[in-house]
DNA sequence: TATATAATGAAAACTATTATCAATGAGGTT
DNA sequence: AACCTCATTGATAATAGTTTTCATTATATA
């Protein structure tokens, strides 16, 4: 079964319609390896949909973000971004701020060790606080390539 | 010399001016412990210093955080909230926040070992993409103690 | 104390997001 | 295929956090 056909499951599982809209934006996310604003998926999505609304877009933001499908980011620009949450199932990134150009940087696993370390947290946090990690969100905020 | 004291030949350095509304602020920042939004900080400096603006309120936080004695957090919640930065100087903590109520729990390093491994994952940041980290923002996201 | 000007308070402006509501369309049933 | 139910939609208004504007005030220095 392709991904695609993966969510759409995931959809009817839950009794959620798959409606033309959140198809639409289901797919600018699995083409789009980018942190995606609301309103950029809106001005992606109209390209192949020209009717859809921006409260939509956000309804679908939202609807995803809630199934887990993907996952909300905040760098601290006054908006939130958004990226599909599949990568982090398999493999941990991390997400580079500069903090003079404002360059946003995927910065994924060079070295299984890393993922480990991580691993090694979370089930500390189990043991101590009986937390239960479902995700997690790693912003490290400095001096880009280019800015030092 | 005091804590306060050091804060404040901060502000001499780059000539910028110590005003009340300054000084109030900062001081609620050493007396709080939590992470707070512009509101709650209005709402505290008010106590002490009743004219107090809210775009004044806004525009210290601006400065405080470019000037680093501050950190900008976001739990998703829409609005920004921040905490002293000297804490994690010496002692990274991460922000658990359980998505069933919304408790927002500060953690500290229990273990040193855990330090160790951000730092090498710093490491290997300004090795690989030469990028110089600042400070981090490490946020877990999952079930607290009451909500599983 | 006088001076220059950075900082302030109040209010308006701006921007991202959410709520409202009548109209539409998805998906099951006949 | 026609029908039916109600989740979903688009348009718009409303909300809320934050930033800007501008005349006034207060800080730091001479």
């Amino acid at each position: 079964m392709s991904r695609t056909g993966s969510y759409y499951r995931k959809f009817k599982d839950k009794n959620i319609r798959l409606t033309t809209a959140r198809k639409i934006i289901l797919d600018i996310f699995r083409k789009t390896p980018r942190h995606l604003s609301a309103d950029e998926v809106f001005l992606l999505a109209q390209k192949n949909y020209p009717g859809i609304g921006l409260a939509t877009v956000y309804r679908t933001l939202s609807l995803l973000t809630h199934l887990g499908i993907i996952h909300k980011l905040n760098f601290g620009e006054g908006r939130n971004r958004y990226e599909l949450s599949t990568k982090s199932k398999g493999v941990y990134h991390y997400h580079l701020i500069c903090i003079h150009c404002g360059k946003i940087t995927d910065c994924f696993d060079p070295e299984k060790k890393q993922k480990e370390f991580i691993k090694d947290i979370e089930k500390g946090l189990l043991k101590r606080h009986k937390f239960k990690v479902n995700s997690r969100e790693i912003y490290f905020y400095g001096l880009c390539k280019r800015c030092h």
